[in-house]
DNA sequence: TTCACGATTCTA
DNA sequence: AGAATCGTGAAG
């Protein structure tokens, strides 16, 4: 799904709707930089999608102040507070006035720097386990809302290595579809996935 | 203005 | 199973 008018992560390859991107997402890294020049990226593991006509959205009811990125243009950030704990980060998707979003449930960390300071008891494969752990390492709070994912800023996207790119164009990226996790509300909706083998899932089902 | 609750995580 | 912890949004 990436023809030359889609290039892979443009503006118009996340104009499409949340459950079609979220699985496309999946093996694309997510890189997060500091003004200093600091950097971590990691491999997207784990999405799930919210999308229109979906009682779990945020966007489901209205526009508010807090949920107004979703219903903006495709390629920002979307972070909200959840639990008054912990920060979520998703990634905006489809057309404008559609509420959409990404939300990014885990990463895999490809070469950790030595200045980061991990987890206690917790092996480097389960540091991004989860949007909470996820955000608390890349220290992604409400500033970074609504900001627009571009290469070299605070938060962007890349392309999956060469490898994952052949594995996917020959079908052989395993990737298990299931139920969205923590849900009270549209938790039949199957818009959860993750890449099958990775220990780096948050939380494995089925 | 009030108030119940949540796209979570960690501990007992 | 329960706590931590607070902004959001639906109701009044």
């Amino acid at each position: 799904m990436s023809s030359s008018q889609t290039r892979l992560l443009s503006p118009a390859w996340l104009a499409r709707s949340a459950p079609e991107v979220a699985p496309d997402l999946l093996g694309c890294k997510l890189v997060r930089r500091w003004p200093d020049g600091r950097q971590i990226e990691g491999v997207i593991v784990e999405t799930e999608a919210y999308a229109p006509g979906d009682p779990a959205c945020h966007g489901y009811r209205r526009r508010t102040q807090r949920n107004a990125v979703m219903f903006g243009p495709p390629g920002h950030s979307y972070v909200y507070l959840i639990y008054g704990l912990y920060h979520c980060l998703n990634v905006v998707t489809d057309g404008d006035d559609r509420a959409s979003a990404v939300l990014i449930r885990a990463l895999a960390l490809t070469d950790p720097p030595p200045w980061l300071t991990p987890p206690k008891n917790q092996p480097i494969h389960r540091w991004a386990a989860g949007p909470g752990k996820l955000c608390r390492l890349l220290e992604i709070d409400l500033s970074l809302n609504g900001d627009r994912l571009q290469p070299g800023q605070s938060l962007w996207l890349d392309p999956p290595d060469v490898e994952t790119q052949q594995a996917r164009q020959q079908g052989l990226l395993a990737i298990t579809q299931t139920t969205r996790i923590g849900l009270t509300q549209g938790a039949d909706i199957p818009w959860r996935w993750y890449l099958t083998d990775s220990p780096a899932v948050s939380k494995r089902q089925k």
